[in-house]
DNA sequence: TCTGGGGTCCTAGGACCC
DNA sequence: TCTGGGGTCCTAGGACCC
């Protein structure tokens, strides 16, 4: 069987998905075709650009960059907060839409998947037109465009979706390679981020083509393991599959970076627990356990480091992340003043064999599960407000 | 002027074991 | 007296993706 793979990416994803909700409840304007981002807050100027309209890129303006800057460049620019709740529901639907016709689909990100098409092109025909047709039925029914790449693999329908936006549909085929992908500057390719081109760069590799037709052996120094996969890589070459189950996560994280410096350690504390309260229960709502709890700190000139801890008794427990945390936190602040803190749980697993030590009661180990729950079904059901742990009540810190 | 947030994977170095 | 070699596990940090 022939290998077709798609690789479907929604157009600027965050602000079309706002454009979409904002007109149907009554905007009459499209944001789309004005010079609009998504990110910060538009009064305190805060904030990096999330996304950004096509306008808005022809005046310069990039994801990532400050909301300050970009306003610099383009003193019009309207600038509107993302809505994650809004960003789940389009892109539940666009996958929806997607798993009509094939389940062979993997979800890559928020808004891009790959689709195995190879496997239903029996039955749908030819791609080209297949892939005009969901183009034209998700802008019917879901208001916002998409681009397709389709390769013989995952890589080059990736590459291929890049090509040029938006609402487009491009090739990538194996034949097609040296045409397309070769003359393409070496930042292009996927998985060369700014280190790795600038190191190659410096190796006289310019293109996509040097790389491919680069000695490995000269290279190995530089790239060590990495080295072939790159090469690879850029002769188009992916041996990876379309994996459709949901594959297993293998953490959960949440962080906030704060808009000031933060000093003072009961401010931090209190920032941790909101974070450890928020990844305790989107672990328990997965059904899992933690093994390693680990805690990252930005200073104020947003070098970063972090401490870790591996548990011999996976946890899901609010109290008992909390507490760990906490001490990692004693353990590592060096009581300057930081403005990220950051709390990931890892080394997931689905069921507990639990040891019990000397000092511990089984006892509270079940009432503090118990509260768990009863603390999950109450903010499952009437929204994260209704219950703070005590130390967070009456701050505004709460993130969820 | 003031810097997002959620992920995955890899590497180096140290501790420890046989 | 003089310094192995291999393997595993853990921690910290970094690169990359969206």
């Amino acid at each position: 069987m022939e290998r077709i793979i798609f690789h479907i990416d929604v157009n600027n994803a965050f602000l079309s998905w706002t454009a979409v909700e904002m007109m149907k409840h009554g905007h009459k304007e499209d944001i789309r075709l004005t010079d609009a981002v998504i990110g910060g807050e538009a009064k305190t100027r805060q904030g990096i650009v999330l996304a950004k309209s096509i306008s808005a890129k022809s005046k310069g303006i990039v994801t990532g960059e400050r909301l300050y800057e970009a306003l610099k460049k383009c003193p019009n620019l309207k600038t509107y907060p993302p809505n994650f709740h809004i960003y789940n529901q389009m892109s539940k639907a666009l996958f929806n839409l997607l798993y009509q016709y094939t389940p062979d689909l993997e979800i890559f990100s928020i808004d891009e998947c790959y689709l195995d098409y190879g496997k239903v092109k029996k039955m749908y025909g030819d791609e080209l037109v297949f892939a005009h047709k969901i183009s034209q039925e998700i802008k019917d029914t879901l208001g916002f465009s998409v681009n397709i790449g389709i390769g013989n693999n995952k890589l080059c329908a990736k590459m291929a979706s890049d090509f040029s936006k938006p609402d487009k549909i491009h090739t990538l085929y194996d034949h097609q390679i040296e045409e397309k992908l070769w003359p393409l500057p070496i930042s292009e390719l996927l998985w060369i981020g700014k280190k790795s081109s600038a190191k190659l760069l410096s190796l006289n590799i310019k293109t996509i083509g040097d790389l491919a037709k680069a000695d490995s052996h000269l290279l190995y120094p530089y790239f060590k393991n990495q080295t072939l996969k790159m090469i690879e890589n850029a002769k188009g070459i992916d041996r990876s599959l379309v994996v459709s189950e949901g594959s297993e996560q293998k953490g959960i994280s949440n962080s906030t970076t704060s808009d000031r410096d933060l000093a003072n350690p009961k401010d931090i504390c209190q920032v941790l627990r909101c974070l450890c309260d928020n990844v305790a229960i989107s672990l328990r709502s997965q059904n899992k356990y933690a093994h390693v709890i680990s805690v990252t700190l930005k200073d104020q000139f947003f070098h970063s480091y972090s401490h870790q801890r591996r548990i011999v008794n996976a946890t899901n427990s609010t109290l008992e992340i909390t507490k760990i945390a906490s001490q990692l936190f004693a353990e590592m602040w060096n009581e300057e003043p930081i403005r990220l803190v950051g709390i990931s749980l890892n080394s997931l697993c689905s069921t507990v064999n639990h040891q019990v030590s000397l000092f511990e009661s089984m006892e509270s180990k079940d009432q503090n599960s118990a509260l768990d729950k009863t603390v999950d079904h109450l903010k499952d059901k009437y929204g994260s407000k209704v219950i703070k742990n005590a130390i967070l009540y009456g701050s505004n810190i709460s993130k969820k």
